[in-house]
DNA sequence: GGTGCGATTGCA
DNA sequence: GCAATCGCACCA
């Protein structure tokens, strides 16, 4: 069954490959939310990581299966939004193919309101009025949808480590987040030497 | 049924 | 540096 979509918004194939290649390619594109009165908020994303597969113990789903991760089992193009701190928000864009758990974390978005940019998931989350009603909900629909944006060139684009997970032991060390180069949105690290 | 904690943020 | 705040993973 085909989906309608705009023009300019990627098909269900883009989420469904490696999940590193779709995190990268998620950089300077438009992510869309539609409110329920029809206004629609926008931010350029401008920071992402990457959370990969059954063996990363930095991702949920290295536990298995449980009711709050089943859509990162699900095919990709879907969202994975939970609940973190009991207070904010975290939205991700579920990727790879279904049986194998992986997702996009957004992590920064440049202007989403008029100049306003936003700096780390929660406050993401926040802007853009995304919460646990949006778990599951197709990327191909009309309340969440990602658009072409401003394509980012490889020497824009800067690899860390992701921030928050330091529990995770030598996966807290891969190159899984993705930024654009010095932009000013980004979330800041906290207190650390070196390896950025 | 009880317990511990987190892919965060803001304030002291 | 640390409190806020609650769903859920895990154990009993």
């Amino acid at each position: 069954m085909k989906q309608i979509r705009a023009p300019s918004s990627p098909g269900a194939a883009f989420y469904r490959r490696d999940t590193l290649q779709t995190a990268r390619d998620l950089l300077g594109r438009t992510l869309c939310r539609r409110l329920d009165g029809g206004v629609v908020l926008r931010g350029r994303i401008v920071e992402v990581e990457a959370y990969d597969g059954p063996d990363d113990r930095a991702s949920h789903a290295s536990r298995g299966e449980t009711p709050r991760t089943a859509p990162m089992f699900e095919a990709g193009g879907l969202a994975y939004v939970y609940l973190i701190y009991g207070m904010y928000h975290c939205t991700n864009i579920v990727t790879g193919a279904a049986g194998y758990p992986a997702a996009v974390l957004l992590r920064a978005l440049e202007s989403p309101l008029e100049g306003i940019s936003t700096s780390g998931p929660g406050r993401l989350s926040r802007a853009l009025e995304i919460d646990r009603s949006l778990d599951g909900a197709s990327l191909l629909g009309r309340s969440l949808w990602v658009e072409r944006g401003s394509p980012v060139a490889d020497g824009a684009v800067r690899r860390t480590p992701r921030i928050g997970v330091d529990y995770a032991g030598r996966w807290a060390k891969e190159p899984y987040r993705f930024v654009i180069d010095g932009h000013p949105a980004l979330s800041k690290r906290p207190a650390r030497r070196r390896s950025d």
